[in-house]
DNA sequence: GATGAATGAGAGTTCATTCAT
DNA sequence: CATGAATGAACTCTCATTCAT
């Protein structure tokens, strides 16, 4: 609306701060690194002075905190989409593929931004990250068991981190196609072997 | 022996030095983090001057690196008693407990000296950390069928890093026993299916 | 101008800075020599924080090198107006004068900066430094001959060398007015013989 | 004499020791530089300890002094010896010679020596540097006149410091022979105007 | 005498943050 | 609101020197 526009036009240049530093801060940490991410060079690249940076951000941290949300962000919604496009198709490969191809950035730049959320949010924040997926399996028919505490906790973390993983050893030279397989693979044979215990109650004992 | 401690006063000194400086690092790495395991704070808690500090490690990221390795080593040392002493217990359950009890420190420190380990070894640390838990599966007859690098990676990895992401999340309250039934479980599905996978060279198709 | 102020108060405060810093350091460095000229004290004692001091100068060697440019800015300056305001008076003893007496700082100070610019400047600085003198020269008939390398080296080292050499030790009690007279005689004997072989071809064989 | 050196080992040892500490500064000196100069740098090249170091030399400054005692010893020798063996050739070209011959090392080796010379002996080491200069022209008929201390000054280190100038602009690239013939004709310049001016009383006014 | 581990003051430098303009 | 000069605590690292062995 222009009325809005008009009325708030501090709330638009805002936002506009806002969106340059965080895609300033982008640009420095894929390009330089974490160790460069310096406040100043931030408000430099972004086009602001370091005071303006600092009136809309209490502190270096909430800079990347909030890239990491953006990030996050854009994946949950990346996931939705894919289940409510296609609901039918198999849930588990498209989520791995949207955790593969959904999140930007060098591996550097996920992991430090994964660690800030990490950092700031604890709980709230995991809880936030994962129920999407535990969502999403959960209409499955053969999945109607109650999960445990644990085994939510592989079902949640298992791909991300080994993606994470993979990120941080580039020398290995992963294909992604196999790799995707692979984590379609290992989550299936456990959601199958977790149907298959639910039923039977057992499982290898210690 | 006297004779060899009079023999050699100085490297047993060294040794000692470097002992204190390295469980110094150790001890404020858990308590403070890593942003205030500074060399200043390490020297003074271990008792020694800055200087012979730094006459032992060539800079600060060379005590990360050797408190990583020491940590490595350890680990390498319990897996394979673990699988000497017992060689027919289930493979997959005595490494993953020796991965869950063999290291000490905190969340943090583990994954700040994991880092150090990948930043100074890159594919060779890597490669010689992981290679042990192929190993001790290599040997068990159903698993003869030749492993994708994907494959490996996931075996090697998967463990390792959901046990990294669940101490990064203490107020998720895991419990360790069931979190080791339920990453037991996660690995053998995965390797019975990949034993079947090799048999029928199939599985849900992309 | 007050327009000129209130426009630009940043860089009014910051040749401000500058030059208090650049005044200190002088200071300090004729009170008590390069030993002692560390960038916290030069930062105490012009009044700013350390890190002011860094934001203007990149580090301690381009203080030392912002003192010889003013040094050599200064020298240029005078020898250059001496020339203009008189060009009839004996061109060698203007110049001698404003080399002894353009001057200032410690014996130390001197040698300091003008090492500071050699090392940063190199042959370019050098060569600025000396066109000068052999421009005030180039004017006078008998010079019209072409001068070697060699003796081209000789007309603008001797003196400022000599008088450095003055300056380093103090304890001769050297007559300024006297040593003037003495560098004078040493360059217009040299001249003179010089346009002298020039017109005879020969001098004292090897 | 062998009687000499059983007699007294301990003497001869520590002059072993002196020497190979020299021995090593100078060499680390050319090719490091004066930064690169640390004492343990020189202990470990010299094969000593550190702590022998310290035995023969109170500080580093007096290794510096030490070698350019050596260094100027060595240069008046060959100066003497110089005049001794041809007093009848052209004094000045032969002191000039043996100035620009007589020193080993690089540019920053002669001035890093030469100014701990300074540093360290004041007056009473120039005066020793020099005298051998004036004592070498002092036999010629023509300068039995009374040298004022500014001209003695003169020609006592007007070649010395244009040598130096020379050395650290080696970048003029100026041609040893040329240079030698320029400073015999300055220095034979200043002379013979010198003997004139003693003779008329007189040169061109103030 | 010889050793070299230990010392520690002090160097240069960085950068998140503040606040007068 | 924006600015950016100023801040200064904190950092890593060096090296001449000492002294217990």
């Amino acid at each position: 609306m222009t009325e809005k526009n008009r009325r708030n036009p501090k709330q638009a240049r805002a936002r506009a701060t806002v969106d340059a530093v965080l895609e300033a801060a982008f640009q420095i940490l894929e390009a330089e690194g974490l160790a460069r991410l310096t406040t100043s060079r931030i408000a430099e690249r972004a086009g602001v002075s370091i005071g303006t940076l600092y009136q809309y951000f209490p502190d270096r941290e909430a800079i990347l905190l909030a890239m990491g949300q953006r990030q996050s962000d854009a994946m949950r919604e990346k996931i939705t989409s894919i289940i409510l496009d296609a609901p039918e198709a198999g849930g588990v490969r498209a989520i791995i593929r949207a955790l593969m191809h959904g999140l930007q950035g060098s591996a550097e730049t996920r992991m430090v931004l994964s660690d800030a959320l990490f950092r700031a949010g604890g709980e709230a924040e995991v809880g936030r990250q994962h129920l999407t997926f535990l969502d999403s399996i959960s209409g499955r028919s053969e999945f109607d068991f109650v999960l445990g505490k644990e085994s939510s906790f592989i079902l949640t973390h298992a791909v991300i981190y080994l993606l994470r993983a993979a990120a941080a050893e580039p020398e290995l030279n992963l294909d992604p196609d196999k790799l995707e397989d692979e984590l379609v693979f290992l989550m299936e044979s456990y959601l199958g072997n977790l149907a298959a215990r639910s039923d039977a109650g057992q499982f290898s004992p210690r």
